[in-house]
RNA sequence: UGAGACGGCUAAACAAUCGCGGUGCUUUAGUGCUGAGGAAAGUCCGGGCUCCAUAGGAUAAAGUGCCAGAUAACGUCUGGGAGGCGUGAGCCUACGGAAAGUGCAGCAGAAAAUAAACCGCCUAGUUUGAUUUGUUCGGCUUGGUAAGGGUGAAAUGGUGCGGUAAGAGCGCACCGCGCGGUUGGUAACAAGCGUGGCAUGGUAAACCCCACUUGGAGCAAGACCAAAUAGGAGGGCAGCUUGUGGUAACACAGGCAGGUGUGAUCCGCACCGUCCUCGGGUAGGUCGCUUGAGGCGUAUGGUGACAUACGUCCCAGAUGAAUGAUUGUUCUCGACAGAACCCGGCUUAUGGCCGUCUCAGCUU
């Protein structure tokens, strides 16, 4: 489920194909475990508090396992940028709906 | 009812389904248990713990600063004292030293520190002044005077009476202050007695002096396991052949091979044993990591902070970092905000509820 250590997530970075738009970025790229893994990379930079950024993941990681069985075996990595302070939950659900979309597609390719 | 002071409690509730972090049991898919805060925050103090060190003394630097107690410790807390603010309940206070030394004080004001005569008040002298001819007023000179005016945050004790030419601690009373006993109190301090005639202006959150405290770095502390690579130590085995020495193991000398690089290739040139173990410690992993100055209850001691005894409970432990989503019901429609080694405080942010007390108004 979870991705964890720069050795499962240094591939993603490396290799991953990017999506992005409506504050976040998403990289991705195929891995040999058989189902979805995710990580998240959310900056302090970017939200000042805790407690904001245990909202947004939390908001990732609830529509993640929504399209969970939709996503094939792909590692994805879910970065924040510094428009997202400016988004709401709904928004950001959205967009994140569209993200997912972008990268089921991708995959069957 | 309104305004206010102090203290305590709480952090939407319940159910179902699907998920997440720990952990146990069967066993690889289920199932049981459990899972953020009052501030988890700011990182401002104090400890524990760990390593470096061996800290005995001195200096520097930093901090603390009425007294007594609590505590592992504190800059925290409790009780007390003093001063200040408020009608009051209550609240606030870096609250040691200015007769060790140095420094500082804008404007105003005559003068701001070895005090000082601007206006004024008073004595004496003087007079081409005025004049109601006076023991008057004015001018000038000489002294005396800090009572009054004015300036300032602050002007060398305050008020009153006596006293005086006018004044003045010059004298007296009371208040304040200094010094010395006495009494009460562990002490800070208070009360009262005697005495001095009034001294030491302010500023130490200016330097400074005095007393006390502090070794440094921090869980990315630190301990352990440990691929790979380079270098290190030890050991085993080290191609073929000729000669010499030796019984032999082996040693020495020569020749031929092997691998890598250069290059299209050959020659040439340059470089090179191999395996195992130890040590080392990188990536990575494990531990540290949650049973603790612990929570709750009762009793006892203490004004209290708190201590002691007994009983009882186990209450997050992640590491790109766990609490959410959906549905239903109810209400006052839900603030500030997320553990990261652990405790004790302080400070700041913040929704709601309750109690006690004070002041004002109204009713009885």
């Amino acid at each position: 489920m979870r991705l964890s250590g720069p050795s499962q997530y240094g591939p993603v970075f490396k290799n991953g194909t990017h999506t992005g738009g409506g504050g976040l970025t998403v990289l991705f790229v195929k891995n040999s475990v058989g189902h979805p893994r995710l990580g998240l990379a959310i900056a302090k930079k970017h939200i000042k508090f805790a407690t904001g950024r245990n909202k947004i993941k939390r908001i990732i990681r609830a529509s993640f396992q929504a399209r969970q069985s939709q996503l094939g075996s792909v590692d994805v990595v879910v970065l924040s940028r510094k428009e997202i302070t400016k988004r709401s939950a709904a928004q950001l659900q959205s967009t994140l709906d569209k993200h997912w979309q972008t990268v089921i597609t991708q995959w069957e390719k």
